[in-house]
DNA sequence: GTTAGGG
DNA sequence: CCCTAAC
């Protein structure tokens, strides 16, 4: 019966050269993605906000990451093989000098940051004494706290910088430093073996339950979970808040049920979150409810990311550059401290015009960034490339906006007190949100002056004063944690945002990145040019995270083509061992539906041909190994013909 | 888990 | 690339 049925498919197959309407349904369906993704955008800024709020409830869930264990234990191994040849290439990235400091530096930096801290620290505490952010989930972990970042304990906070005068600039380029850079570079690695392929897996984006120590490292030896939040406020604050959290291992899963079952599950899933999320519903509730909902919803969570895993295949394995998460989200809270702005008050309605307030950042996390990175590359294209990739993002800029009670305060020019925010009563209820100015009508892709004021002086600046570096995953787990101790720092970076946009911290946040830059294994005949990849263009939640697209090298087509015309088509797994066996990120499905786009190509004349050029000679090939199989195929349903094929395409 | 196909 | 159906 199986061998009835694809006799039926060979015979549909013979028409394939006429079958254009698969590539054209695909286009338009393409299309409307694509506006789809336009729109997920609305949910863009609903992350940010919402992220905060789920920290407090998601903690506790930490489970044990139900990743493949074998996987894990492969990028262990690799990782820690590698670990010499990966740190040098992080160094010699960092130290590219953009601005005035280098990365390299940072080390003596943070010390010194550290101790201006303390001497300062009496005065920033009388004024921002709360103020925390999410971030310093960094300072967890054992690194960097050697770096002197670390945080006191389950209370720490971050440490309080003089907030007065903040300025957009400082911010910017702490904030991105911090976090691109460190993201970007994080997890460079770079090894003598052929560049594989190293798959975002940005579904994987896990929220830590900072609690839970061990299994901290472990997802962050996984390089699942790069970087989470980390409460350090005892005060609930915890965990990633990201809306990724779904797929998050923090919810252990509780069971496995058939891969069938959590494929439908996670479609499913999918589908309703980017539809609640196009639909503007407050992500908090979505969100909230998904990670805290209960188990059920958990469990779906868990069970997109083991699908996405298996299905996929795509962890990375030997070169990440960095994966971050992306959302940033702060909750600015309230309590407003007393300490005044010294504006000299005027009105009493809500007696208390200047005050500072306590701020906290609940989360804050960073986009993925991957990078192609050719053996051949050098160090400088390889700056190149994070450098353009980290300018295409923030050039996108970044908006804040006030959530009131939940509700978007868009009126600019309205005072705090005209908009009900009394620092005695409302503060409470302020959220902020960071919003990707790109897409969006605010004027200047700047923050809003108001805004700025607000939030420069307590709560950016804070952030932008983290000195704390998320720790090199291995550093963990390796017995020589040297290496490991070194800091990261990202100035460079930041300062390259800094150029770009003012407030750019949000460029990368819950935008969930414009862009990123993937290493893309060699494919058999990879040429080797960096290449940049988008990243989840939607910039939708990670919920739903479709997978970035690459599009095939003309190596890797040649070699699809070359294993077709071994194999024939219709063994598609094992031209996936034959040909892509190292390549984690091209599934026998991406080759399936790879080798019918390119039978319609083929199919198809020149002019109407779109993307990269594939040479005529390999679409010769195709059209003539997919008629010669279609046909052969029908003669001789399964196997049995190896050789004919060689005979046909020499 | 694979394969074929439609979207 | 995603999602499903059918095996």
């Amino acid at each position: 019966m199986m061998v009835r049925k694809r006799l039926v498919y060979r015979s549909r197959g013979r028409r394939i050269p006429t079958m254009p309407r698969v590539p054209n349904s695909a286009r338009g369906k393409r299309s409307t993605r694509r506006n789809k993704d336009e729109n997920d955008m609305c949910a863009f800024d609903l992350l940010a906000t919402v992220a905060g709020n789920l920290l407090a409830d998601q903690d506790n869930s930490s489970n044990v990451p139900n990743t493949n264990a074998a996987k894990a234990k492969k990028r262990k191994s690799f990782k820690e093989e590698h670990f010499d040849e990966i740190l040098p290439l992080k160094d010699v990235a960092m130290e590219k000098d953009v601005g005035s400091g280098s990365v390299s530096a940072f080390p003596r930096q943070a010390n010194n940051c550290l101790a201006e801290n303390s001497s300062t620290r009496n005065e920033a505490e009388s004024i921002l004494e709360s103020l925390t952010m999410k971030s310093d989930m960094l300072a967890k972990i054992p690194e960097c706290g050697s770096h002197g970042i670390h945080h006191p304990g389950p209370s720490s906070s971050v440490e309080p910088e003089q907030v007065q005068k903040a300025e957009p600039k400082v911010i910017r380029r702490q904030a991105d430093g911090h976090a691109v850079a460190y993201d970007i570079f994080d997890s460079v690695d770079v090894n003598g073996k052929p560049p594989a392929l190293v798959s975002s897996d940005s579904s994987s984006c896990v929220p830590l339950s900072s609690h839970d120590k061990e299994h901290q490292t472990s997802s962050l030896y996984q390089g699942e979970v790069q970087y989470a939040a980390d409460r350090d406020d005892d005060e609930n604050s915890s965990g990633c808040t990201h809306p990724s959290t779904i797929e998050n291992k923090g919810c252990k899963p509780q069971y496995l049920g058939n891969h069938r079952i959590r494929k439908l599950l996670a479609s499913k899933v999918r589908k309703a979150a980017r539809n609640k999320i196009c639909g503007g519903i407050p992500s908090k509730k979505i969100y909230g409810g998904l990670s805290n909902k209960g188990s059920k919803l958990n469990l779906c969570g868990k069970k997109i990311s083991t699908t996405r895993q298996k299905v996929q295949r795509t962890i990375f394995k030997k070169k990440k550059l960095a994966h971050h998460t992306t959302s940033f989200a702060k909750e600015m809270l309230t309590e407003a401290s007393r300490t005044s702005f010294a504006t000299g008050g005027q009105n009493k309605s809500c007696e208390s015009e200047n005050y500072h307030v306590k701020l906290r950042i609940k989360s804050f996390n960073i986009p993925e960034l991957f990078i192609k990175v050719p053996e051949n590359a050098t160090i400088g294209s390889l700056k190149r490339t994070v450098m353009d990739v980290v300018n295409s993002i923030m050039e996108g800029g970044l908006r804040v906006g006030v959530l009131l009670q939940g509700k978007d305060i868009q009126d600019d020019n309205k005072t705090l007190r005209q908009a009900g925010i009394c620092h005695d009563k409302k503060l409470n209820n302020i959220d902020f949100t960071l919003q990707c100015e790109r897409e969006r009508e605010s004027p200047s892709g700047v923050i809003i002056p108001e805004q700025m004021d607000f939030l420069t002086a307590d709560m950016v600046e804070p952030l932008a004063r983290m000195k704390c570096e998320e720790p090199f995953p291995e550093a963990d787990v390796g017995d020589d944690n040297q290496h490991s101790k070194a800091p990261y720092r990202s100035r460079s970076l930041s300062d390259l945002y800094s150029v770009q946009c003012p407030v750019e911290m949000a460029s990368q946040d819950t935008s969930a990145s414009s862009q990123a830059i993937i290493p893309v294994s060699p494919a058999p005949s990879d040429i080797g040019a960096l290449a940049i990849v988008p990243l989840c263009k939607s910039k939708r939640s990670e919920i739903g995270q479709r997978r970035i697209r690459r599009p095939f090298t003309v190596g890797e087509v040649e070699a699809l083509v070359g294993a077709v015309e071994q194999l024939g088509t219709g063994r598609w797994r094992a031209v996936k061992t034959l040909a892509f066996d190292n390549i984690e990120h091209r599934t026998y499905v991406d080759l399936k539906d790879k080798w019918k786009t390119l039978v319609h190509t083929a199919s198809i004349s020149p002019q109407q041909r779109r993307g990269q050029p594939v040479p005529q000679e390999l679409l010769d090939r195709v059209l003539a190994a997919q008629a010669y199989w279609s046909q052969h195929l029908q003669d001789k349903p399964r196997g049995k013909a190896r050789l004919l094929p060689e005979i046909c395409f020499p």
